[in-house]
DNA sequence: ATAGGGTTAG
C-alpha cells in the first residue's frame, strides 16, 4: 500500500476558503503522485476510493453545501483533481454542469488528459472534437498531441498537428516535443522525414528549447539508420545546454543501434552521475548481451553509493538469469530483501516478474510459483512469466491450468501456449488452440504466426505449416517479413526447397535474414552451388554479410564437398569484410576439412586457434577421424568431449562406435560401463515420419509397439530384394537392430532406418518419404538408407539434426560428406 | 492544464 501523505484534518470546515484547500489537495496529490507510478491509469471503479479521493468529495460536498459559488479557475481545479484521482465521471460532471457557459480550454485539457491517462483515448479524442474552435488554445492541442504520443499512435498525433496550423495556432515547444515523439513511435520512418520536422522546429525558433533538442536526438536515434545516428549526434554537439535526459537520451541511442562503446564514451562524458544513466548502461550492456559487464557496473554503481532503484534490481536480475547465473540473481534477491520493504508493491512488480523467470529458470520452479502467488496486483507479464516458466520445464499441464486461469489473455499467452504444446510433440494440441485463438476473436499478429510456423517446420509438421500459410494469406500477412521469413524457414525445414524459395521470390521486402535463410536452405539441402550462386547475387545487391551469412555459406560448402570454395570464403571473411572468425565458423572449416580427408590440415587449424577449442571442435574433427580412419586421433577427440560435456550421451556412442570400428571390444565395453556408472542414459531413439497428412510418432526401442513390429516385418521383406540384388552383407547389417537387444556390443539404435522402413511400406510408389529426426545420423545408417532407396526406387529425404539428405537410386545429394 | 530518458514475459 502506498503510504499515506501527511495532511492536515480538513473537517470540520471553519470557513469556506475554496481556493486554500484546493490548493493544499494539489499539494497532497503532488505527494500521492510521487509515489504512484508515473504510467498508472486510473483505478477501476470497484476498488476502494484512496483516501485522497475521500477528502477531495468532502471538500466538494462542503463547497456545494455552502451555497458558495466557485469561480472559474477553482472550478478547473477540482475538476483537474478528480480527474487525477481517477474519478473521471465526478470530473466530467462538473465540466458538463459548467459548459456551455465559460467552456474553457483548461478543464478541457484536464479531462483529455485523464481520458488519455486510462487509457480511454477514444474518448479524449471524442471531447476533443467536440471542443468548439473559440474555446481552444495551444496547451489543449498540445495535450492531445502529447496523449497519442504516449500511447504510440504517432499518424493521429501529427494529423492533429496540422489541424492546429490550419486552425492558426501557433505551437510551442511543448508542441514540438509531443509531435517529434509522436514521429519517433512510427515504425519504418524515413530519414527525410525526420529532416522535414527537423525544419520545421528550426523555422518554429523552438530548437534551443532543451526538450525539444531532445526529442529530435531520440527521433534520429529511432530512425535507425547510420545518416541519422550521425545528425543526432549534431544535434547533441551543437547543444548550448544539456540536461540529464540529453545524456540518457544518447546513451539509449547508441545501445539502440548496438554500439554499446560509443554508449560508454557518453556515459563516461556525463559530470553529474544521476542513477537513470547508469540504470541506462547497465540494460544497455543487457540488451548487448554483455552481462558480466552489467553485473560489473551494477557492483561499481554500488560501491560508489547510487542509489539502486527497481529498474536497477529489474535490468540486473535480467542479467543473472540470461547469464545463467543463478546464484548471483538469488544473491541480489537476498540484497533487495534486506535493504527494506522500501519498494512500492506497485513499480516493483517488473522486479517480482523477473523474479519469477529467473527461479523458474533456475529450476526452482516452485519458487517461482510462490513469487508469482505472493503479487497482489498480478500484470499480464506476471502471468505470461509464470505461464512461460511452466512450459520450459515441461510441466505442460500446469502450463494448461495457468493458461486457464489467466483473467485477461494477452497474445503473448497464446503464443507461449501454442509453441508450448508443439516443443511436447502436441502439434496437434497447439493448433488446435490457435484455431481457438481465432474463435475466441483474439488478432494473432504477425509474430505469432510467424512463431507457430516456426513451430511447424521444427516438427516437420508441412501440412500444418500449409494450412497457417493460407490463414496468413487471409489475413493481409503476407508482406511481413518475420512472417515471410518464418514460412521459407518452415518449408526448408520440411524438405520443400521450391516452396521455400518461392516465397523468397515472391516476398516485397527481403531483408538480409531472408537471404541467410535461403542460402541456408539451399545449402541444407545438398545445393552447394545454388547456395554459393545466391551469396554471390546477395552480395552484387549490396547486402552486406554477417557472420550468420559465413556460418551458412561454410555449412553449404561442407554439405556439398566443396573444400576449397570453403576455404576461399574463410579467408575472405576476415580480409574482405573484418568479421573475426568464431568457434562454430572454426568448426564448420574443420569439418569440412576433416570429412575430405584433409585431416593433417584440420589438426594444424586447431592448433593455430586463438583460444582453446571448445566441444564443437572436437566434434567437428571426430566425424572426419571417423570416416577416413585417423582413428587416434578421433579416440583422443572423443576423450576431450568427455571431460568437456560428460553427460552427453552421444559422445560415449561415437567413442565406443570408433572402438568398434577397429575391433577394440573392450574398449567398447569399457566406454559402455563408464556409461553406466555414471549414470548417462541414452535417450530413446524417436522418429517422426510424415505420412498421407498424418504425423506418426513411435519409439524405435519400444519393439512391443505395433508399427515397430510392421517396420520389423518390412524389412525382412526388403532384405529379401536386398539380397537378390546382392547386397547381402548390407542387407545383414540392416536386420541388425532387431536383434540389437540381444547383441552384447549393440552399435546404435539406427531408429531412421526403421522409419524409413516403415514409411516406405506406407507410401504409393512414387511418393516421396520425410524421415524427421533431430540427432546426427551416422554413417552406417546413411549407406544403409542409400541401399533402401535403389531397392525400392523412391525418393527418401531424411533431415538431420540440421541438414537434408536426398536418397535417389542408391545416391545421396551428399555424395561426399560420409 | 501540456513535453521528453532507464525495467519485466518471448
Amino acid at each position: 500500500m502506498p503510504p499515506s501523505p501527511p495532511y492536515t484534518p480538513l473537517l470540520p470546515l471553519q470557513s469556506f476558503d475554496v481556493a486554500k484547500l484546493a490548493n493544499r489537495f494539489a499539494a497532497h496529490l503532488q505527494l500521492l503522485s510521487a509515489v504512484l507510478p508515473k504510467t498508472s491509469a486510473s483505478p477501476p471503479a470497484t476498488t476502494s476510493p484512496t483516501p485522497l479521493l475521500r477528502r477531495l468529495r468532502a471538500l466538494h460536498a462542503h463547497v456545494l453545501a455552502s451555497g458558495f459559488k466557485p469561480r472559474a479557475h477553482i472550478l478547473n481545479r477540482l475538476i483537474d483533481l478528480y480527474a487525477k484521482s481517477g474519478d473521471l465521471p465526478s470530473a466530467r460532471c462538473l465540466f458538463d454542469a459548467a459548459s456551455p457557459a465559460p467552456a474553457d480550454a483548461v478543464a478541457a485539457t484536464s479531462l483529455v488528459n485523464a481520458y488519455a491517462a486510462s487509457g480511454h483515448l477514444p474518448l479524449a479524442r471524442r471531447l476533443f472534437d467536440r471542443t468548439p474552435l473559440p474555446a481552444r488554445d495551444t496547451v489543449f492541442y498540445n495535450a492531445m498531441i502529447s496523449s497519442y504520443a504516449r500511447a504510440g499512435d504517432g499518424l493521429p498525433a501529427l494529423v492533429v498537428f496540422r489541424e492546429m496550423l490550419q486552425d492558426g495556432f501557433r505551437p510551442d515547444n511543448y508542441t514540438f516535443t509531443g509531435v517529434l515523439s509522436a514521429a519517433a513511435a512510427i515504425i519504418g520512418l524515413e530519414p527525410a522525414h525526420c529532416g522535414q520536422l527537423h525544419c520545421s522546429v528550426v523555422k518554429s525558433g523552438t530548437e534551443h528549447a532543451i526538450s525539444v533538442s531532445n526529442a529530435l536526438i531520440s527521433l534520429y536515434f529511432k530512425c535507425d539508420s547510420p545518416e541519422t545516428a550521425v545528425l543526432a549526434r549534431e544535434v547533441f554537439d551543437r547543444m548550448v545546454e544539456r540536461d540529464e535526459l540529453t545524456w540518457t537520451t544518447m546513451v539509449v541511442g547508441y545501445v539502440r543501434r548496438g554500439d554499446i562503446g560509443e554508449a560508454r564514451q557518453v556515459f563516461d562524458d556525463v559530470e553529474g552521475r544521476f542513477n537513470v544513466i547508469w540504470n541506462a548502461m547497465i540494460s544497455g550492456y543487457v540488451h548487448c548481451g554483455l552481462f558480466l559487464e552489467a553485473l560489473e557496473m551494477f557492483r561499481r554503481m554500488y560501491s560508489i553509493g547510487i542509489p539502486l532503484d527497481e529498474f536497477t534490481y529489474t535490468s540486473v536480475l535480467s542479467a543473472c538469469e540470461s547469464a545463467g547465473l543463478f546464484n548471483h540473481g538469488k544473491a541480489v534477491h537476498a540484497h533487495i530483501i534486506r535493504s527494506g520493504p522500501d519498494f512500492n508493491p506497485v513499480s516493483a512488480l517488473p522486479v517480482e516478474n523477473v523474479l519469477i523467470t529467473l527461479y523458474s529458470n533456475g529450476g526452482k520452479i516452485d519458487v517461482a510459483k510462490r513469487i508469482f502467488d505472493d503479487i497482489e496486483r498480478k500484470d499480464a507479464v506476471s502471468w505470461n512469466a509464470i505461464l512461460t516458466g511452466y512450459v520450459n520445464c515441461g510441466h505442460i499441464d500446469d502450463a494448461l491450468a495457468i493458461f486457464n486461469a489467466m483473467p485477461h489473455r494477452h497474445e503473448l499467452a497464446w503464443l507461449v501456449m501454442i509453441s508450448g504444446f508443439v516443443h511436447n510433440g502436441l502439434a496437434e494440441e497447439g493448433l488446435k488452440l490457435f484455431s481457438r485463438m481465432r474463435a475466441e476473436g483474439a488478432k494473432p499478429c504477425d509474430y505469432m504466426y510467424a512463431s507457430t510456423i516456426a513451430a511447424c517446420g521444427e516438427l516437420g509438421a508441412l501440412k500444418h505449416g500449409q494450412q497457417i500459410h493460407a490463414h496468413l494469406i487471409q489475413f493481409g500477412y503476407q508482406s511481413s517479413n518475420s512472417a515471410g521469413n518464418a514460412l521459407l524457414t518452415m518449408y526448408a525445414k520440411c524438405g520443400a526447397v521450391e516452396e521455400a524459395h518461392i516465397v523468397f521470390l515472391v516476398m516485397p521486402n527481403v531483408d538480409s535474414i531472408s537471404w541467410n535463410a535461403m542460402i541456408a536452405a539451399l545449402g541444407h539441402h545438398g545445393h552447394g552451388r545454388e547456395a554459393i550462386e545466391l551469396f554471390e547475387q546477395m552480395i552484387g545487391e549490396g547486402i552486406f554479410p554477417d557472420r550468420i551469412t559465413f556460418l551458412t555459406i561454410l555449412s553449404a560448402c561442407n554439405h556439398a564437398g566443396l573444400v576449397d570454395e570453403g576455404f576461399r570464403y574463410f579467408e575472405s571473411m576476415k580480409n574482405d569484410y573484418g568479421i573475426i572468425p568464431g568457434e562454430d565458423h572454426y568448426a564448420q572449416l574443420i569439418d569440412l576439412l576433416g570429412r575430405a580427408g584433409r585431416i593433417g590440415e584440420a589438426w594444424d587449424m586447431i592448433k593455430s586457434m586463438p583460444s582453446e577449442p571448445g566441444p564443437s571442435i572436437w566434434e567437428a574433427i571426430l566425424s572426419g577421424c571417423r570416416i577416413h580412419g585417423d582413428m587416434d586421433l578421433g579416440i583422443h577427440a572423443a576423450e576431450q568431449l568427455f571431460k568437456m560435456i560428460p553427460r552427453h550421451d552421444g559422445t560415449y556412442v561415437l567413442l565406443s562406435n570408433i572402438y568398434a570400428a577397429i575391433g577394440r571390444w573392450g574398449d567398447v565395453a569399457r566406454v559402455r560401463k563408464l556409461m553406466k556408472d555414471r549414470g548417462v542414459k541414452k535417450e530413446p531413439g524417436c522418429s517422426w515420419i510424415e505420412v498421407a497428412n498424418k504425423v506418426h510418432v513411435f519409439l524405435v526401442n519400444d519393439a512391443r509397439h505395433p508399427e515397430v513390429q510392421e517396420v520389423y516385418k518390412f524389412l525382412e521383406i526388403l532384405g529379401v530384394k536386398m539380397r537378390k540384388l546382392g547386397y547381402v552383407p548390407d542387407t545383414k547389417f540392416v536386420l541388425h537392430d532387431v536383434e540389437s537387444e540381444k547383441k552384447e556390443y549393440a552399435l546404435s539404435t539406427h531408429s531412421e532406418k526403421l522409419a524409413v522402413g516403415y514409411g516406405l511400406l506406407k507410401l504409393p510408389a512414387g511418393a516421396t518419404v520425410i524421415v524427421l529426426k533431430n540427432l546426427r545420423i551416422c554413417g552406417d545408417c546413411h549407406t544403409a538408407i542409400m541401399l533402401m532407396s535403389k531397392a525400392v526406387d523412391r525418393e527418401i529425404i531424411v533431415r538431420d539434426v540440421k541438414r537434408f539428405h536426398h536418397f535417389k537410386n542408391g545416391e545421396c545429394s551428399c555424395r561426399n560428406y560420409w
